[in-house]
DNA sequence: ACCTGAACACCGTTCAAGT
DNA sequence: ACCTGAACACCGTTCAAGT
């Protein structure tokens, strides 16, 4: 039961602000939100607390810092991804929606996190990073100008919402064998919603068996067409 | 500067679980998530920290039924809203979502606190009540039953990211005149997404204009008959 | 300029003791 | 059964003191 993870191993080099959001998102994986204290982050980088804030500001900042960094990772295509990116804007968006997917799985604390980004300040950096990404290829659909805004908020809710739904699902336990354990916890969920009481929640039931068995990424993917249908029908583009 | 809204009025009436709940919604609003402490809390209700530990688990349970009491008279539609429910169902839908955005706008605690409670247990209370009331409105469409799910879900995610970022404009400073405020920090979210790069985000610049003194509420709307659309698109039906 | 680490104020939670 | 309130362990943050 060696909860702590020690790595004091490399000593000293000047500790760098993004050496310590680095460190504070290796933190947050193994440990979660709570995990993430100053005083465990300080052992991590071997120093003290107060160093922290001579790079930070504080833990808020902190915390937006750490997310702004997976963001960014997760929104920056690879070149590799997609050869040249000819691809069609409906491809664009699921390439940026998957990858805000599988970074929500890889840090289920990011669900969260952008969430109360998100409605904290709108204004922030992640926020842009997110808009910006998605709205290209909006843009790139021959969505006329007045709806950008309207087009590209439904992709973003949807995709931060569902695929931060979804990390509840993968982020129960440990990470070995998560194909397994999440066929466990879809079924318990399922489970519950068939416990509800038949009176109050009789569509929430019926759907209750849809839910075991599907495939999470399938069903994430079904819904990025939906808006996409949405967005095609209301503009009468050809797709 | 009397931020302390004491009320040692009322002294002693047993001291139920509702009670607390709802002593916890009060402050929760007055004072913010972060004010929300068991000390304060006790205080407000004439006891001490250990006797709320009588009636609920901990903070954690406290927060998820605060949540779920506001959820749950958000989505209970009054007799008085509409006559007697004879509406469509895209009237449903958007009776839902303004429901939602209104309880998100009066509790902006509400927005991180609902992704929280949806990402760490889509099989806890407030899960299926949303889900469950939004659900009845896109089976009435005549959805086929296999896509029930998907559109059930994108409609939930949407207004719940929607609304919850919708609440960061209201939020930010007193509750006087929320008109006006809520036009300042419009303009301030305009003008932080003007002074982006253009480089990096030629696309959220030119949206930034177009938030400048939109509706909100028009807005959200808009996002909403953007995934009706979709509905109605992709199973070809008439609206 | 950058780091140390003790100290401060505060928090969630527990629990022996009361009624 | 239900409440009290002191106590415990821990946290974010500060700051005089060091290098």
């Amino acid at each position: 039961m060696a909860t702590r993870t020690r790595r004091p191993e490399r000593r000293q080099e000047p500790l760098s602000r993004e050496h310590i959001v680095g460190a504070a998102v290796e933190l947050l994986d193994a440990v979660g939100e709570d995990g993430l204290t100053f005083r465990a982050l300080a052992e991590r980088l071997a120093t003290g607390p107060g160093a922290i804030y001579w790079h930070v500001r504080g833990k808020t900042e902190l915390l937006a810092a750490a997310t702004d960094a997976v963001v960014a990772a997760a929104v920056t295509i690879e070149p590799a991804e997609s050869a040249e990116s000819a691809d069609s804007p409906q491809d664009g968006i699921r390439a940026v929606a998957l990858g805000l997917f599988d970074a929500i799985e890889e840090h289920p604390w990011l669900a969260t996190q952008l969430a109360t980004q998100l409605s904290r300040s709108p204004w922030g950096t992640v926020a842009p990073r997110i808009f910006e990404s998605i709205g290209r290829q909006v843009c790139a659909l021959g969505v006329p100008e007045e709806s950008w805004f309207t087009a590209t908020s439904a992709l973003m809710h949807y995709i931060l919402g569902a695929a931060g739904q979804n990390a509840a699902n993968t982020a129960s336990a440990g990470t070995a064998r998560p194909d397994v354990d999440r066929a466990v916890v879809l079924d318990a969920v399922s489970a519950a919603w068939e416990g509800l009481d038949p009176d109050d929640y009789p569509f929430t039931r019926a759907v209750a068996k849809q839910v075991r068995g599907h495939d999470d990424r399938e069903q994430f993917l079904a819904g990025i067409a939906l808006i996409l249908a949405g967005i095609t029908a209301i503009h009468s583009l050809t797709t």
